[in-house]
DNA sequence: AGATTTGTCTTGACAATGTCTAAATCCATA
DNA sequence: TATGGATTTAGACATTGTCAAGACAAATCT
């Protein structure tokens, strides 16, 4: 689906600098920063302010396009799978991968009786092996 | 063991500004950051700067009294807890809870294999129950 | 078309977090 | 008491994020 549209249905009137943050935001895995999104939508769009890309963010934050995590330090990531799911960090590239909900098992013991848990994700550090 | 013994140990020559913080950080629960610890800290030491607090808690992160966690949007916060646990974030008031290690059970599937993990944790969120 | 309204964008100010440097201070030892 | 090394302080700086005011653009109304 196009930016366009992805924005016209959740009632985002499209600009061109909502269509270049929409565009690069929603198809990657990187797990970009606030300016990490400014640098790289900046290419396409050089005048594009640093408000209007947190302002942007921020909308796709209120309409489920987009989610926050804390992951990295001093500063808030924007990750587009907004399915439950887990995260790794490479401790050495500072990268972060999605892992899926499936591929690890949790069960939580009686002694959390006292946490109403609304939602959880297992944090992983290490080091990605190299593809062979 | 007192501050001053613990600071001998790690090779840190105890000054009265090291003791309040150790004082402060090494006996609390609350998951502060570098700042709630100079407020909290100035009590005791009014006369105590910013730098020689973040260089103190950097100090003793270094010396494993302390571990720092990515928990907080915007900030690092500081755990003296340094065995394997979790943690779980209250939505409401903030306030982050130490969960023991063995409260869950983890079992990573094999699609993992590509991950050299070297610490996990689990992150919870929600509502802590009020005690009865 | 011209004027108005509405929404968007940009700029710059601001606060908070964290690091760094230079100068002042403290302290142990000779 | 004097000296030298370590410690502390104050302030400068960079980064992240928010906010307000004015500039701008597009659609609507007359």
């Amino acid at each position: 689906m196009s930016a366009q549209a992805i924005l016209r249905n959740c009632g985002i009137q499209p600009t061109p600098q909502r269509i270049a943050v929409v565009n690069f935001v929603l198809n990657t895995t990187s797990h970009p920063s606030a300016d990490d999104v400014l640098e790289c939508v900046r290419k396409e769009c050089p005048t594009i302010s640093r408000a209007t890309v947190y302002n942007t963010l921020n909308l796709l934050v209120e309409k489920r396009l987009l989610r926050t995590q804390v992951l990295r330090e001093g500063t808030i990531v924007f990750d587009p799978n907004i399915e439950l799911h887990h995260h790794f960090i490479d401790e050495e590239s500072g990268k972060i991968y999605d892992i899926s909900w499936d591929a690890v098992q949790i069960t939580c013991g009686t002694s959390l009786r006292d946490f109403e848990i609304r939602e959880m994700q297992v944090v992983m550090k290490g080091r990605r092996r190299k593809g062979k």
